[in-house]
DNA sequence: CTGCCTGCAAACTCTTTGCACGAAT
DNA sequence: ATTCGTGCAAAGAGTTTGCAGGCAG
């Protein structure tokens, strides 16, 4: 989605929702929607504040949700802690994380049969399905090869 | 896997690993193996408790990563903050989890072709898979029908 | 004007860690 | 006798929340 796209769809959702259209918010859409890779909340408070100097640690956390909710940003726990994010420009693709277990980077990567997957096993145990995460760990073919991580050393 | 195999295991993973023999560490296992659900770390000390009240915290989540080590635990993150154990009873096995989001259950589900395709996503990606895990989110049926869950009301 | 939003800091939850004592080998 | 393991309590990390003042509608 382009952003101008997605700026409007910020804001349709916010009037839906009948929340507030304040700077701050405004700020933290514009920065989360910026970046191209996987980012946590601390990251974007960095980012953010860069734009209004005025976001706190407490908004970051608060709008997140909010922008998670209205489908412009994908929420990845890889199970490290801290939830990363990363802005949704293909709306309804299915996709699996592969993380690599050196550096933590996370990759996205296509993942049509999950659905079907999904659905197929909640039937049979008497479910609706909601949704579906498939996460595969995996080392660098770096580190393979010579012991380390290009992030990492 | 048997409890007296699998005690066995624990005792031979410690042996292996030239770590000790302890009443807490016997305890802590013993009291996980028994679990015929997921449990929580907090959920595992107040049964443990109940075998040897000697049993501290610090000891169940020193213990917990030893008996992931040795394969006789599964550790499940379903993002909900804390993690989830489960014995290990069917060795070698793919398996995928759905969880009910109004209740939190935990159901697992033989999901075979998952290492197939972690091979096949990370090789496309030039990394050597590690692991991969498939987690799917769901109603209870009863919730889907009547509106709640049969384990929240 | 009204009441939602905000920043701040404290609170919270789960987990990890430093320390001195105690137990396994 | 050595050392490793333990309980306790404090520290840590990430996230959430109560409050008084501020700004959108």
């Amino acid at each position: 989605m382009s952003l101008p796209a997605a700026r409007e769809k910020f804001r349709e959702f916010l009037a839906l929702k009948g929340l507030r259209v304040t700077n701050q918010r405004l700020a933290i859409f514009e920065t989360a929607y910026a970046q191209k890779e996987h980012f946590t909340a601390e990251q974007l408070l960095d980012h953010a504040r860069k734009v209004d100097d005025s976001v706190s640690r407490a908004t970051v956390y608060r709008t997140l949700p909010i922008m998670t909710q209205s489908a412009l940003l994908r929420e990845v726990d890889i199970g490290s802690g801290e939830k990363y994010y990363l802005p949704i420009r293909d709306s309804g693709t299915q996709v699996a994380q592969v993380v690599c277990v050196d550096c933590d980077r996370i990759f996205e990567i296509s993942a049509p049969f999950m659905e079907w997957y999904g659905s197929t096993v909640s039937s049979k145990l008497g479910l609706t399905p909601v949704s579906q995460r498939l996460q595969v760990s995996a080392h660098c073919n770096a580190w393979r090869d010579t012991g380390s991580c290009p992030r990492r050393g």
